[in-house]
DNA sequence: TCCCAAACAGTCTGGCGTGACGGTAAGCCA
DNA sequence: TGGCTTACCGTCACGCCAGACTGTTTGGGA
């Protein structure tokens, strides 16, 4: 197994990327260290600097690798979408497992550590637009020219997002999934698809 | 100036918290560690361990304060809702001025130290359902007793927790407006009182 | 008034996290 | 093949953080 310098270089660099990946997922920012990153990767630590000279650059590249990681999965995720249901419930299903993902628990801890440090900020914005774009353009592929569509799928996006961080403290898995359902039929009421009647389940009262 | 003891007690407790908050929203989760609280408040270093004896303590304290901050905010802020507008706009722009306060971000910098720290869930998870009952209660008032209401609250209030989140690395304040805007007429739309035709501003096309 | 308990205060230490540094070996180009 | 670049490696030192410890003041009950 001879191997180029650029593969050898490569191989560690990407240990060391899915060890930090795996660290923000198990571990949160605040405890992903060097040296737990190190330990996981099963890396000395002077290789660990070497392709990482500081922590925040570090930090920056695994933006990145999160980012790519991501639109791998994303794409994935969106062209196995079964054909047999409603596109628009697909496609919610789709982006939601995504969203519930341990993948996406990682770019909240990046993005949580964005506020407040300007180089994650910095590295964090095209790279976040950049997946908005390609959630965007499968969705207009989905739905068709509504243009009611781009503002479903951008509250749609919102709406994940609140609900990965509120999943975060309220243990229920119920609740979320409910209001996945019941998120389902809003967006088709928006899209003039369905009765404003039909949002809840049984419409009980007068 | 004398105070009893409970007063005194009670009285740096309280700047001891307060910091807390203050560090959590200006350095984030992740550095805000005792001695800067300590400094912060103006407090020895013995004083704060005489309160807090470690720091998940102080944490966990932290909890209960910032809940109990938002909580007199929040009445405040749907209190003070504008009585000549739509009842339902008034109330989303209310959760929204909430939901974008400094106040919001130290909540959100616990929220994610939580999904790694089982004792910060543990002490989040009952008072987010205080908070979430407010929420709730007012809202029944203001837009009376329909039973999609309870639906279209939650689905406010993931929106909002979303906008907050993704505000952080978009830094386009336009864009949040632009979307709560729109999430007014769609909450209009889904208590069946607007025509879902008019959720964008210039229906172009066909 | 006396005394105890509780609030307040300052110092010290062990541990850990970061990054500097000097060194080795493997690939690459002339 | 010789030298040079680049990947890789291990140790060390500084600084900071958490919390243990001991001493001091103040309020309140007997």
């Amino acid at each position: 197994m001879r191997r180029t310098q650029a593969q050898r270089s490569e191989a560690t660099r990407a240990r060391i990327l899915d060890a930090t990946l795996q660290a923000l997922v198990e571990r949160g920012y605040a405890e992903t260290t060097t040296a737990e990153v190190q330990a996981r990767a099963d890396v000395p630590r002077g290789t660990l600097l070497h392709h990482f000279p500081t922590k925040i650059d570090l930090l920056v590249a695994s933006v990145q690798h999160v980012a790519r990681r991501r639109l791998e999965a994303l794409v994935t995720e969106l062209a196995a979408l079964p054909g047999d249901v409603d596109p628009l419930d697909a496609f919610v299903d789709g982006i939601w497992i995504h969203f519930s993902s341990p993948l996406f628990w990682a770019a909240l801890e990046l993005w949580n550590a964005a506020r407040t440090d300007p180089e994650l900020r910095a590295a964090l914005m095209p790279v976040e637009k950049e997946i908005f774009g390609v959630l965007h353009e499968r969705a207009q592929a989905l739905l068709g020219p509504d243009p009611r569509g781009a503002t479903v799928v951008q509250l749609t996006f919102e709406m994940m997002t609140g609900l990965a961080m509120t999943g975060i403290v309220s243990g229920e898995l119920g609740r979320r999934e409910l209001l996945i359902r019941r998120w389902k039929r809003a967006a088709a009421i928006l899209l003039g698809r369905r009765d404003p009647d039909t949002l809840v389940e049984r419409t009980k009262g007068t």
